[in-house]
RNA sequence: GCGGGCGUAGCUCAAUCGGUAGAGCGCCAGGUUGUGGUCUUGGAUGUAGUGGGUUCGAAACCCAUCGCUCGCCCCA
């Protein structure tokens, strides 16, 4: 490979995909805000066990999807998969265990060694937030509610559904694990390659299987609910409650399922049928075992994360960018009067342009292409006369307009 | 990590059976050196992803490699 490419699952965002991904951002920014949450930047890389920790034994296979590398002193850091573990880890080392709750949204890179798909990527983006504190139903409805506003600021509301599931606390899970590995083991010779080995290392996986002959099974198996403690069916009916109150439509779907242990009760995804695959949108729940396993008491909390290309895939469109004034100057002299008129359109908050290079025409052909919504020309005789001729593109209207009415003409 | 499809101009894509590469759009310049959009005339651009092989001859066939894409695995 001779020309220089981007590496492998990493991409540049310019034009139309700046605007996409800085709308997602943007827009997840302002409404988290209205919900009470504060933005936190935490580092783009970590000490690796900030994550191995989080991920525990399950993931041998895991750790090899984590851009992980030795620095220079000797010290792992790991390029960060996602934003949860993060975020916890900064509550505890800046002490804000004993200042909760905490409510906090992100938005930033993440990274994962992963082959790259239809919006999925080796460096990719995301948004989320995090309801740290709370051991409510409420919290979990309120953090379902926000994500649920965004989606519909951005348009994709219509496309996308709201699927829950609880997990159950730690006996009603323990209970349900034991039922579906006795189902699964039962069905063993039917079961396709991939399911047996889940059976052995992750039995809950099963359940999203995508074989044919999985899903048949799959369909025959026992749900979560009949195994629920009765503190843990409260909870999972109250977060549904909520959920009607707050007004966001859902649907039940029991195979939803999280592979570690620190998750419990709530799980929900958004999912969209628009995506291929890849069709889901933003995935949370609620992770009372986490805070402790980074070193920190144990503290309940509850939060979602979205990536942001696939949220500006399924948009509509970015808005546009405003359409800016250009100026133009007919001839050295006037390029001086320019400057100052291009300044104070500037200083008034107009995107105004400076037309560089070329003869009348060629300026304003240019003025046009950039879709100028106005152009300010200036001739020897108008700078005589104090004034400039501010014609609009639109209309192709042009009068003469004195300086210092310029950029409140505009405005 | 595994399997399918694809890779030709800046972009979207053509080219019969293997005979030495084209269109549209865009770009640049002129028609019009004080007025854009429409019109019109002309112009530039390709290491055919890359490397190898078969052949008198390869964009086309074969192998490898890189990348993109769709699915699987995984999904924190």
């Amino acid at each position: 490979m001779t020309e220089l490419q981007p590496a492998r699952g990493t991409h540049d965002l310019i034009g139309e995909d700046q605007r996409r991904h800085h709308h997602v951002a943007e827009t997840a920014r302002r409404i988290a805000a209205s919900y009470g949450f504060d933005e936190w930047i935490t580092p783009i890389f970590e000490d690796t066990r900030v994550f191995s920790r989080t991920l525990g034994e399950t993931s041998d296979v895991v750790m090899k999807e984590m851009y992980t590398f030795e620095d220079r002193g000797g010290d792992s850091v790991t390029l960060r998969p996602e934003g949860t573990a993060g975020v916890c880890r900064a509550l505890v080392t800046n002490g804000l265990t004993q200042s909760l709750p905490q409510k906090v949204f992100y938005a930033g890179p993440m990274f994962r060694y992963e082959r790259p798909q239809k919006g999925r990527y080796r460096q990719f983006h995301q948004i989320g937030i995090e309801l740290i504190g709370p051991s409510e139903p409420l919290a979990d409805a309120e953090a379902i509610a926000c994500g649920w506003d965004i989606l519909k600021a951005l348009g994709v509301a219509d496309d996308t559904v709201l699927e829950i599931n609880t997990l159950g606390d730690k006996e009603s899970h323990a209970a349900y694990r034991d039922a579906l590995i006795a189902y699964f083991a039962a069905h063993q010779d039917k079961l396709s390659k991939d399911s047996l080995t889940r059976l052995e290392r992750n039995p809950m996986r099963i359940l999203d299987s995508k074989d044919e002959g999985d899903r048949s099974i799959v369909a025959g198996a026992p749900t979560i609910e009949p195994y629920l403690t009765e503190a843990a069916a409260t909870f999972y009916a109250q977060v549904q409650a909520y959920l009607t109150g707050f007004g966001v439509p859902f649907r039940k779907n029991p195979r939803i399922v999280r592979g570690l242990d620190y998750y419990g009760h709530t799980a929900f995804e958004f999912v969209t049928s628009k995506l291929g695959a890849q069709g889901t949108v933003m995935a949370g729940g609620r992770y009372d075992g986490l805070v402790a396993e980074m070193g920190g008491p144990r503290t309940p909390a509850v939060g979602w994360a979205a990536g942001i290309e696939r949220l500006g895939m399924l948009m509509d469109a970015a808005p546009p960018p405003p359409a800016p004034v250009v100026v133009v100057p007919i001839g050295e002299a006037a390029e001086a009067a320019a400057l100052g008129v291009l300044q104070a359109l500037r200083a008034a908050g107009i995107r105004a342009e400076m037309a560089y290079r070329g003869n009348l025409r060629r300026r304003m052909e240019r003025a046009n292409k950039i879709g100028a919504r106005a152009t300010v020309i200036l001739g020897d005789d108008d700078i005589a006369a104090g004034v400039a001729q501010v014609k609009d593109l639109r209309t192709g209207t042009q009068d003469a307009v004195a300086f210092a009415e310029i950029a409140a003409r505009l405005a």
